[in-house]
RNA sequence: CGGGGCAUGGCGCAGUCUGGUAGCGCACCUGGUUUGGGACCAGGGGGUCGCAAGUUCGAAUCUUGCUGCCCCGACCA
């Protein structure tokens, strides 16, 4: 992509009413712009991002055996007054009417649809385990939101939900969510710590937050050190076979955010050394409700001995959009964002210091073009805009890798290769600088 | 919803107390000089001062009402 062809409104200087790193710099790298409280236009850098980070999850949902759908953002009140959560909800979900006076809503969540949907085509045991999920804008008219996408009243979810016909085998699908999401994570360079939370309605150990460690995050988290050391799950990881090992080496030392941490079992399971103290932001949220909805709104299963029973479900959350601004409250500098590979809008910055100076035209035009061949995304900045100028809004956006070609590289026949995360700076020739970039 | 604050050109702000031609920096446009860490000179364009009503000869400024937004608290992917 030329930047002389792309829209990129970088700001200078930092909107007043950005008060966390992530939202700040958001905004200021052109990402995203306010257009209500907490309602966000996704400008073309911050949706790049967004459908990275969107693809990542979408990989690892459908290798753990989950399908995409997608359902509407519009639901009808009488699917929820089935479920008797049309009343319960609260003010938080936003209801409308469309012009026949038809009560209608913005979902909040689609445990009612996609039960609606399940209990019209499934009708036998044999066609479980099932697992539906999709991404999609949800709508929660919260109190008050605030921090940018990082708790907005409009954002992006992918939300999974599994049926099985028992609730052993409803166990067996929560692991492979708690498996895949670990994964997730893991390719988003991010440390996610699965801590228990609130139990559901049901109870049990079948509830788990994620929990992403940020020196900026909102809430404290407390963890036994050694849970950061464990290997996560390869790509190759089994979902067919018995997950709960894995699931179990995750959740059995101490971890537990604010509200459910207890300083006591703290101090007595973990030796002081173990012990980790830190910020955390929620990136996921996974859990089992049994049949809580199955039961009311009759999704039921012909089991093998023929019985009709209602499915046991559970479902699985992350949030793509507030995963965006979690990726770089852990990974920014005073200049900028820092991106991790795996969710940079772009690979890399040509960085042309002296556009029109035949000599360094010719040198950029010529790694750019190298760099697509190379299957590489990458950003060329080609216009007159001064050198600092260029360095200040690269660092900002934070493309991993920045190639910069002045006159002064060129007349020796090298360019200056920066790594953007570990500020290391070289001069190469052209074809070490590639392959550096393409490594 | 309770508490605090803000609203003046695209962004950041001054001007409001004490009513009297709407300003500054950045950004933008034109021309020129520049060009390896956010350039300089000259010229230029752009604002219903959030909205409405009121007071006044005269309102960005005073009064009343409303709206939007931000921050602190309870809630959440």
């Amino acid at each position: 992509m030329r930047l002389s062809r792309f829209f990129l409104p970088i700001l200078r200087e930092d909107p007043k009413e950005a008060e966390i790193v992530s939202h700040r710099l958001m905004l200021r790298a052109g990402m995203i712009r306010q257009e209500s409280a907490g309602i966000y236009a996704w400008l073309p850098l911050g949706l790049k991002v967004l459908r990275k980070v969107e693809q990542i999850i979408r990989e690892e949902q459908n290798r753990a055996g989950a399908i995409e759908v997608l359902m509407p953002t519009i639901q009808s009140a009488d699917l929820w007054r089935e479920s008797g959560r049309y009343d319960d909800y609260g003010k938080e979900m936003l209801r409308i009417a469309d012009r026949q006076g038809r009560d209608m809503l913005f979902g909040p969540t689609n445990e009612e649809m996609i039960t609606e949907i399940f209990r019209g085509y499934v009708k036998s045991y044999r066609d479980l385990p099932l697992n539906l999920y999709h991404i999609q804008w949800k709508f929660r008219d919260e109190i008050r939101p605030r921090f940018g996408v990082m708790r907005s009243r409009e954002f992006l979810m992918k939300d999974a939900y599994s049926f099985d016909l028992t609730a052993e085998a409803s166990r067996a699908a929560y692991h492979r969510m708690f498996v895949s999401y670990l994964r997730t994570f893991e390719r988003l360079d991010l440390k996610a710590i699965p801590m228990r939370a609130e139990s559901g309605p049901i109870g049990g150990d079948m509830s788990h937050e994620f929990i992403i460690l940020a020196s900026t995050g909102e809430s404290e988290v407390f963890c036994d050190k050694s849970i950061l050391d464990l290997p996560v799950p390869s790509e190759d990881v089994d979902y067919g076979s018995d997950l709960s090992g894995i699931v179990s080496d995750f959740t059995t030392p101490y971890a537990a955010t604010e509200e459910m941490h207890d300083q006591a079992e703290f101090e007595r399971r973990v030796v002081a050394d173990q012990r980790v103290t830190a910020r955390g932001i929620e990136v996921g949220h996974i859990f089992y409700f049994g049949t809580k909805y199955s039961e009311p709104m009759g999704a039921k299963v012909t089991g093998p001995d023929g019985v009709d029973v209602p499915v046991h479900m559970g479902s699985y959350g992350i949030g793509p959009s507030r995963l965006v601004a979690a990726i770089i409250e852990a990974y920014h500098d005073n200049d900028g964002i820092k991106w991790p590979d795996a969710a940079a809008p772009f690979d890399t910055a040509v960085v042309n210091l002296k556009p029109g100076d035949g000599a360094t035209d010719t040198v950029s035009e010529d790694l750019y073009a190298k760099l697509q061949i190379a299957g590489k995304d990458a950003l060329y900045d080609d216009t007159d805009a001064r050198a600092g100028a260029k360095f200040a809004a690269m660092d900002l956006i934070g493309v991993p890798w920045q190639l910069i070609i002045g006159p002064r590289g060129v007349k020796d026949g090298q360019v200056e290769v920066k790594n953007r995360r570990t500020g290391e700076r070289d001069m190469l020739s052209y074809d070490d600088a590639i392959s550096r970039v393409a490594a």
